[in-house]
DNA sequence: CGTCCGTTCATTTTT
DNA sequence: TGAACGGACG
């Protein structure tokens, strides 16, 4: 098969296509046709007779991997499927997996998700007894990220006197030694966080050149999809790995660049020259995607850009209609407009839900939108949020998976170690944390020889919990990754406690339970999957975000709803920005540099090209922040773009003229006017008030039936008594308080016979 | 040890 | 406004 690129492609995507040797970068603007480039680069590289195996390409997103293997498969067929595709933090994940030893980490590291970063650094916060309000996990871990993206290790960093002074300013002098325990307690539990997955790779590469070698003649093609999204960390693990061939291909926009705060430095892309002097550059500049207007209107927006490489999108597609602004006067009457219009858009012109989506700027604007998508009964899905992975009863099992490939791993161990609950409380977990700093041990050594550390009384339930865990860790040294996992749900009754819990959550985390219980069959019953062990499993789910499943739940037509960063690389029919306001968009915390504006900028920009035919930008003169009403001014990104391009299309609803019907202000001046001091907070008519010679009498003896006072509760029945690790609880129907259970070891009640 | 209630705090987030 | 977390209480 030959492939016959100059009719596949236009002149520049061919070019850049056939130029395989070498360092080459492409720019592509938004809608160019990119992934097809990559795509058939790929094949390209194939049909020369490049073994796949030699094929390195990196991208940002699960999705974005898969899709693009998908299209070279079409392509070139199975042969693709050999080919390194794959994200940044999987495929170094695999690579640090089988290089483990080489940098002290067993080959079945547990990868902490950010949830487990954040509850370990609140953890060691607390034990240095510092100032939880000073050092919130989230900017803690903010710091210690950025400082991993740019390859500052511990050392680097509690002694480089300019971040100190950085810290001391900020009030916040203790970060690096947070960040030194935080890498010792990772470590210990033989663990690495995502910025880790990469920072370890610099580690192995810079520490063991044989293994750099070693990959440098693996990858002798070396591809980067989003370049400008890369951070330092990443750049230099592909420089080191394109430095013997120079076969480095970097695909990207800086006018996309959107992930600054995340690290992402857009230098990466601006200076990709200096690296390499010989540097091919291809320009993408045809748009496919989007009409002549949308287009037009997106350059006239970024232009008020400076730092940028030039280039000129133009689209020959149809002129489409303007793009249209609807003025809302509350941020609901914006949901309003906006479900009104996409409604109105499907019946006349005939389209499928599908064909719309709602971006904006934050989530919590989703409120608004999805209260008024509900009232015309229009079906829409919203992505992002919690994934699926995130939810408690998944996080549970996966704990327990973890625990059972990783027995170290701390915060999985916390995680369940009490879960379902067999009498191990705070008091003992902290005894036994203690009992592992000062004997120097794991928490799982501790764990496991509970009996030397601690009374028998409270050891037991420990030893037999690691007794349990060591047999779960035998099963899953003989069987599957599916045959472990069922057997662990089972076995840990966690199966039973979610079946046993009838409430429509209660079926629901049950439901979860069995559907990730058939993930782990399915990927196990992957013919091609060569390892099919619970340790494979957890690497490769660690880091799954719920893009990638949501696609394949998708029920029947529906608006899409999310934030413009979840947007990218992603394309709608007919696009709706809303909330384009000052201080929401462009956000109140970017608006004070221009670097920070410019990136906002670039999301606005993100935003336009998302729409190929019709685009709409909605903003409210007021809108609920915090739980009050606050007037807001329209966005100075409304300015910026070119007026011949817009429609300003004023809403004529209620806000707009002069004492029109339900004002927003309604709420306001009706509270205003409430003179009469607020109800009092509910109060039980019939109060019980306890006789001063109350005597409460021994319970030990309790029968059911019986009639019982209470200090606050007042009379009451026993209508049932249950007695489980050895503390005892009843039930009684008080009569003016109805049912209560209490324990009988605190609730102080006397008996009236 | 677990539940309930009050206080606190709110960007964006591929991995 | 509302969710998420920590302390008091049973």
């Amino acid at each position: 098969m030959a492939l016959d690129y100059h009719k596949l492609l236009n002149q520049s995507q061919a070019a850049a296509v056939l130029h395989t040797e070498g360092p080459c970068m492409i720019i592509a603007g938004a809608g160019s046709g990119k992934t097809r480039v990559l795509t058939y680069r790929i094949a390209h590289l194939l049909e020369k007779g490049v073994d796949p195996f030699n094929i390195l390409a990196l991208t940002f997103t699960n999705k974005a991997a898969k899709e693009m293997r998908a299209r070279i498969e079409k392509v070139v067929g199975p042969e693709a499927k050999n080919v390194w595709m794959g994200t940044f933090h999987s495929i170094f994940a695999r690579i640090l997996r089988s290089e483990a030893d080489k940098i002290g980490f067993p080959r079945s590291f547990t990868i902490y998700d950010t949830q487990d970063s954040k509850t370990l650094l609140g953890q060691i916060v607390k034990e240095l007894e510092l100032d939880d309000k000073l050092y919130k996990p989230a900017m803690v871990l903010g710091r210690i990220s950025a400082a991993k993206n740019k390859l500052i290790s511990v050392n680097q960093y509690v002694n480089d006197p300019v971040i100190r002074q950085d810290d001391e300013a900020a009030l916040r002098p203790k970060i690096g030694a947070i960040y030194q325990q935080y890498q010792q307690r990772c470590f210990k539990a033989g663990a690495m966080d995502f910025d880790d997955l990469l920072f370890n790779t610099n580690i192995l590469f810079k520490d063991h050149p044989d293994v750099l070698n070693k990959y440098q003649h693996i990858f002798k093609y070396v591809m980067v999809d989003e370049y400008q999204d890369t951070n330092y960390s990443q750049y230099l693990i592909t420089r080191k790995l394109a430095a013997k061939d120079r076969n480095i291909c970097v695909v990207g926009d800086d006018a996309q660049s959107i992930y600054a705060f995340r690290g992402a430095d857009i230098q990466n892309i601006l200076n990709f020259e200096k690296d390499y002097p010989e540097l091919q550059v291809f320009k993408l500049e045809q748009n496919y995607r989007s009409t002549k207007n949308i287009v037009k209107a997106a350059n006239s927006v970024i232009k008020n850009n400076q730092a940028q490489l030039r280039k000129d999108v133009f689209s020959d597609n149809e002129e489409g209609p303007l793009i249209e602004v609807l003025k809302a006067a509350s941020d609901n009457e914006e949901g309003k407009l906006v479900a009104n219009s996409i409604y109105e858009d499907k019946m006349n012109q005939h389209l499928s839900y599908d064909d719309f989506a709602i971006l904006y700027r934050t989530n919590a604007q989703s409120r608004a939108m999805e209260e008024a998508l509900r009232k015309l009964n229009i079906k829409y899905k919203i992505i992002g949020g919690l994934s699926f992975y995130q939810r408690k009863e998944i996080k549970d099992l996966v704990a327990y998976l973890r625990l059972t490939v990783n027995p170290n791993d701390e915060q999985a161990l916390r995680r369940v170690i009490n879960y379902p609950k067999r009498g191990i409380g705070d008091t003992t977990i902290s005894k036994l944390i203690n009992a592992a700093e000062e004997s120097n041990h794991t928490i799982w050594e501790v764990v496991a020889n509970a009996d030397q550390f601690l009374p028998t009384r409270v050891s037991n339930p420990v030893v037999d919990f690691a007794e349990k865990i060591k047999s779960y860790t035998a099963v899953a040294g003989k069987e599957d990754a599916f045959e472990a996992a069922k057997f662990i749900a089972k076995n840990s009754g966690m199966i039973e406690e979610l079946y046993s819990d009838k409430s429509i959550e209660g079926l629901s985390r049950y439901e979860n339970i069995q559907e990730l219980l058939n993930g782990i069959k399915e990927y196990v019953d992957d013919a091609e999957r060569e390892d099919k062990s619970l340790g494979a499993f957890l690497q490769d789910i660690a880091l799954v975000t719920d893009s990638d499943l949501k696609d394949a739940k998708d029920e029947g037509e529906s608006v899409t709803l999310m934030t413009i960063h979840s947007a990218k690389g992603l394309e709608f029919r007919n696009v709706y920005i809303v909330g384009m306001e000052e201080n929401l968009f462009p956000s109140q915390m970017m608006i004070t540099s221009r670097a920070d504006l410019e990136e906002e900028r670039r999301l606005f920009y993100v935003a336009i090209t998302r729409a190929e035919k019709k685009l709409t930008l909605s903003y409210a003169t007021s809108r609920y922040q915090w739980g009050n009403l606050r007037s807001c001014e329209k966005s100075r990104f409304l300015d910026e773009i070119d007026p011949q391009y817009v429609d300003f299309k004023f809403s004529a609803g209620p806000g707009s003229g002069p004492g029109a019907g339900d004002s927003p202000f309604g709420h306001v001046f009706e509270r205003r006017s409430n003179l009469i001091p607020p109800a009092p907070r509910k109060t039980v008519a019939t109060k019980y008030v306890a006789p001063s010679d109350f005597q409460p009498s021994d319970t030990s003896n309790l029968q059911t039936g019986q009639r019982v006072e209470h200090p606050k509760f007042g009379f009451g029945k026993v209508t049932q008594l249950e007695t489980q690790a050895g503390s005892t609880k009843a039930i009684i129907h008080f009569e003016e308080v109805g049912e209560k259970t209490l324990l009988l070891s605190f609730a102080k009640l006397r008996v009236l016979g």
